[in-house]
RNA sequence: GCCGGCGUAGCUCAGCUGGUAGAGCAGCGGAUUCGUAAUCCGCAGGUCAGGGGUUCAAGUCCCCUCGCCGGCUCCA
């Protein structure tokens, strides 16, 4: 039977259902021609082509699409080497992931630096004799004959998961897999390559199931594309706010307090309360109210919370205190909800904002601590709103509208945010699902944003909106939240007085902007590299004289800058001028005032900024503008 | 929690196949008074993560515990 597929060139064409794109397209192909993109997906010249469409452009190494076909192809090369090498080895699977590729194996042993050189080396081979890749569409009864005396059962057990009666195996040379493709043409493409890092990973990633070994690789189509990534990854340690933490004083993480606990740092400390004013203030300009509460509760509280039914395996063991249980909270929001029932509430008050920077505790497993960015105890800038239902879909506007303008000032411009929706398990009925997810979804529209949707995703007490933030090396962290939650005002039993002298059931909104302090940070930390911008630095300027006789002129200035309250601070050591400036710079110190005879005779200062240039000579007067300007616009620099 | 790797002075790291710890930077003392990323000299600093074992002898080998790193899973 033959179907319509229109070429590249806009004509049509009838082919043979099945006709492979090599085919399908014989009068275009060029030797750099690598794939194709059919009905917005991408192809390899091995897809047969089996449904009516269109072929957009031909791929060529050029392409950024190419890309997955390259490191798709690199994972078999390696699982072909690691064959080679360990012929013992069963495969799991080989997917390319955003910046590379990996391939799970089931080995008895892991495999260690010494092994990647050997398997990169056969890999070398492999890729010399450019073998090309031939995909064969076989029944499932042929795959399980094949892979069973291949004796790979966890390929055995992925095709009984696919659908359909057929599956698609690629081979190149006497290698070959299970695999849906798209591939290069032969193993020759893969240009550039490294093996970076092997780890443990369960099979599917379920506990339960074995461990295999997975390798991770990455792949470009040349040494320069490459060398680039590679130093990019070097970027990302030199950023790494671990380091950066000790290096410029701002945290640490010592073993005596215990793993996943901060201590803030004097300088850490300041950037805090900084960005603590900043969002106290904004909050209260837009209507919140801020309140405060205890860090532990009567474990009781967390029973009617329903914490201790879904959430019991992150919260910290309870202590006895007088005969009762007390409970370090994992969340802030029982608390609120207290403060809401203190007394009987009326329509007419509603929404109400209540937010506050409440710590939290939270039992992680170990595996996963990180630095700042998971921690077991951490500042949440967490806020409840309780509404109407009329009132919901402006509330959710309203804070990401407060979202957008935090990050926005913190540098984050481009964010990935999920619309999470109704999971399997749920409470409330579905009419008020759909009500709060039809809310979502317009105030992100409202508001202009793009978003994806995870279906089923949310949690079961409502529909949320997650907020990715990207740095400035394009990766992304979860930060923002937005929850609707309908469970527990119900099991709190809130209400408010409505305009019929009913009892009537408020909305909850849960929602964290900038996530935890502590994350938030860490991500700040990397972002700007440790230079944060003037009006965040914990020490925006520092004074470094010369030679000792220009101290008593450095110290007026000095108190003059410390009067308009600016943060700054005193470097007259008798060191070298080039000593001071390395270390002021080392500390991403944002002005340097050089003082010696010149600004003394000018009365004038000589500003030096960690960028390495010099300002033009400028008065103490106008040098504090500046600063003022820059703090109170908040600019990036 | 699981898998692998790692844990030597405040920091970064040497210390080969077991023979009683070493460098640079930081710190302290002194000299130097100097114009844009490291002035010179000297001094001090370590129950080699903690505990147990093997051995005549352990930083080095074995076991346990703690912590860190990279992943898996989970998440602000």
């Amino acid at each position: 039977m033959d179907i319509k597929v229109v070429l590249p060139d806009g004509a049509e064409k009838l082919i043979g259902k099945g006709t492979k794109v090599k085919e399908v397209l014989k009068d275009f192909l060029k030797k750099d021609t690598l794939g194709a993109r059919f009905n917005e997906k991408i192809v390899d010249l091995e897809t047969p082509i089996s449904e009516e469409g269109t072929f957009g452009k031909l791929l060529t190494p050029e392409d950024p699409e190419s890309l997955e076909l390259l490191r798709h192809t690199a994972a078999h090369v390696m699982a072909q080497a690691v064959k080679e090498l360990f012929p013992e080895v069963k495969l799991g699977i080989g997917p390319t992931i955003e910046n590379g590729f990996y391939y799970d194996f089931d080995y008895e042993r892991s495999f260690t630096p010494d092994d990647l050189k050997q398997i990169e080396k056969r890999m070398k081979k492999i890729i010399k004799k450019r073998y090309p890749l031939v995909r064969e569409e076989i029944s499932k009864e042929e795959a399980r004959k094949l892979f069973t005396e291949l004796n790979e059962p966890y390929k055995l057990e992925l095709i009984e998961e696919i659908p359909g009666d057929t599956v698609s195996i690629y081979r190149q040379g006497d290698f070959v897999d299970l695999c849906a493709g798209p591939h290069l043409p032969h193993t020759g493409w893969v240009k550039a390559f490294k093996l970076l890092s092997v780890a443990g990973a369960y099979w599917r990633g379920d506990e339960n199931n074995p461990m295999l070994w997975r390798i991770y690789g990455t792949a470009f189509f040349n040494r320069e594309e490459l060398e680039a990534y590679l130093k990019k990854l070097e970027e990302a340690k030199r950023r790494d706010h671990r380091r950066l933490g000790k290096e410029l004083e701002l945290f640490s993480i010592e073993e005596e307090v215990g793993p996943g606990l901060i201590l803030w740092h004097p300088k850490g400390a300041l950037v805090r309360k900084i960005i603590e004013d900043f969002w106290k203030e904004e909050h209260l300009k837009r209507g919140y109210e801020l309140v405060v509460t205890p860090h532990i509760a009567r474990r009781h509280l967390w029973q009617i919370s329903g914490h201790l039914d879904f959430y019991a395996e992150n919260m910290f063991a309870p202590m006895k205190i007088d005969e009762v249980e007390y409970q370090l909270k994992p969340m802030n929001c029982p608390f609120h909800i207290l403060i809401y029932k203190s007394r009987r509430r009326s329509y007419r008050e509603l929404p109400i904002r209540w937010c506050e920077l409440g710590t939290v505790y939270r039992y992680e497993r170990s595996g996963v601590l990180h630095g700042l960015m998971r921690v077991r105890g951490f500042t949440q800038d967490d806020a409840h709103i309780f509404c109407r239902e009329d009132q919901l879909e402006e509330e959710i506007f309203k804070c990401l509208d407060l979202t957008v303008y935090f990050l926005s000032t913190f540098g984050f411009k481009e964010y990935q945010i999920f619309l999470s929706t109704r999971p399997e398990k749920y409470v409330g009925d579905e009419a008020i699902w759909e009500k709060a997810e039809g809310a979502l979804r317009k105030a992100l529209e409202d508001k202009g944003l793009a978003y994806e949707i995870d279906p089923g995703e949310g949690v079961f007490y409502g529909p949320k909106i997650d907020i990715k933030i990207k740095d400035i090396l394009g990766r992304f962290w979860q930060c923002s939240t937005i929850q609707v939650d309908f469970n527990i005002p119900e099991r709190f039993n809130l209400t408010y007085i409505g305009e019929d002298n009913q009892r009537h059931r408020p909305i909850m909104i849960h929602r964290a902007l900038l996530g935890s302090l502590e994350r938030f940070f860490g991500v700040l930390i990397e972002h700007y590299a440790g230079a944060f911008p003037v009006w965040l630095a914990p020490v925006q300027a520092i004074i470094i004289t010369v030679a000792d006789r220009h101290i008593p002129f450095a110290e007026r200035i000095f108190e003059r800058l410390k009067g308009a309250g600016i943060r700054v601070k005193p470097d007259f050591r008798n060191e070298k001028l080039g000593f001071k400036i390395r270390e002021a710079q080392l500390q991403k110190i944002p002005y340097m005032i050089i003082i010696g005879d010149k600004e003394l005779e000018n009365e004038a200062l000589t500003i030096r900024t960690r960028k390495g240039e010099n300002l033009p000579l400028m008065s103490v007067e106008d040098f504090i503008a500046r600063i003022e300007e820059e703090v109170s616009a908040k600019t990036f620099n």
